[in-house]
DNA sequence: GTCTATAATCGGATAGAC
DNA sequence: GTCTATCCGATTATAGAC
């Protein structure tokens, strides 16, 4: 095999067992974390929880809080590469609409539940948050870039890209807080409360205030309902 | 005196001495942060500078970050203050800006410039911006709640305050980080970034994307331009 | 205010596994 | 020989005792 087929997910004993002592720190944080919270929780017990050194904890991970948001990178990597899916004739917003109800369907159920119990951690450690924030922004900058560069925008004079991303994580933002924090859901309820926050932005921002309840029933030029996928026919959210 | 009036800008000579050491450590370390960097500079170093102990700089702020970005939350403060202003009859998008209107006049052009720094800083030390977007996320939650009660809104089943709150916030946010990035700028440039992207936001999300340029002409319900003050005569949206 | 303790994080020297 | 892990020790943020 050459060595290009060994980089990433592809066998080599050498990176098996890189990935194994990498997801071993991740569950033992995830556990942990869960059950004496994110502050109470040292670096050494992950460590020796995943039967390694502290040192080398820190060489998978150069901060605590990287240990589990790992997992946020991947996914919204993955919704980048959802988002070059679509065809650049496309509204930005629809696209990125499309993207999101892609990129659902095509995590495992195990890494959205992951990141509910992220979520649910980093809503009572400010630490956590913070550091989840920091990424979310690292990643809104990498979605505004591929936004401009799809569109040919000129992001020196022009902010619409940074405007569009940043609203549209936001809105997602405020989806998952608000699941997180009506306490019970589960998945379903999490994809419920990003869609319900994505289709009513567009409507608060836009509408008079006390119409909007109906919740569907919306006469912006725009509706931010679920845009139809990039191949076939799809089931609305 | 009373207990009460030697509590915030009041005299009494204790408080006065409070707030001397106070301005002394946030002034140190906006000097030495920018001199070696945020990441470069240690508590000690801030609190000698000073001339008080790391403890009694532990004392007055919890946290390195803090010793800086408390203008932040005092200028969130600010604006919440001049939204409770604004008619509750009003849009909350209208409100919002009318309040950011009010703020920038408000505050001293020192504070102003101060965020500025502050900014610049964040966008190099990642620390502090996670710091930073902690706040953000504290004084949003603050200001989705005003607006949810000033709208007579049930946050429970509608997200709406949250979801303008967010959006608002993160035009804003744009704004600043543009000014920050064009290098140069002063205040002025700061609050034209900022203005600028308020007036985009929604022209971005609802229009299609190629002839939004003109920047002033747009055609959605609500065109998100500066909005009148609360006392005199206004565009109604 | 000083002194001390805990914990995150970094760097170096070294030794075992492929 | 390269990669990886371990032990040891340094630095610094932050909390507490006195």
């Amino acid at each position: 095999m050459s060595v290009i087929t060994m980089e990433a997910t592809d066998g080599g004993l050498r990176e098996l067992k890189k990935a194994r002592t990498r997801e071993a720190l991740v569950d033992a944080a995830l556990r942990l974390f869960a059950e004496q919270g994110f502050g109470a929780t040292t670096t050494e017990e992950i460590a020796a929880a995943a039967d390694v050194s502290q040192r080398t904890l820190f060489r998978y991970f150069p901060t605590k809080e990287d240990i589990i948001l790992d997992v946020q990178d991947e996914t919204e990597e993955t919704f980048r590469l959802k988002l070059a899916d679509r065809p650049t004739a496309e509204h930005p917003v629809d696209s990125l609409l499309a993207a999101l109800t892609a990129t659902w369907s095509e995590l495992d159920p195990q890494s959205l539940n992951a990141h509910l119990r992220i979520m649910r951690l980093a809503d009572e450690s400010p630490k956590l948050l913070a550091a989840h924030l920091q990424r979310s922004a690292v990643n809104l900058n990498l979605l505004a870039s591929l936004i401009a560069h799809r569109t040919g925008t000129d992001t020196a004079d022009d902010p619409r890209p940074e405007l569009v991303a940043a609203a549209f994580g936001s809105a997602v933002h405020v989806g998952i807080i608000r699941c997180c924090r009506s306490g019970d859901g589960g998945v379903d309820a999490l994809i419920a409360s990003v869609n319900h926050c994505l289709v009513q932005l567009i409507p608060a921002l836009t509408e008079p205030w006390d119409t909007v309840r109906p919740a569907e029933a919306c006469a912006s030029p725009r509706p931010l309902g679920p845009a139809p996928p990039a191949d076939g026919p799809g089931t609305p959210a």
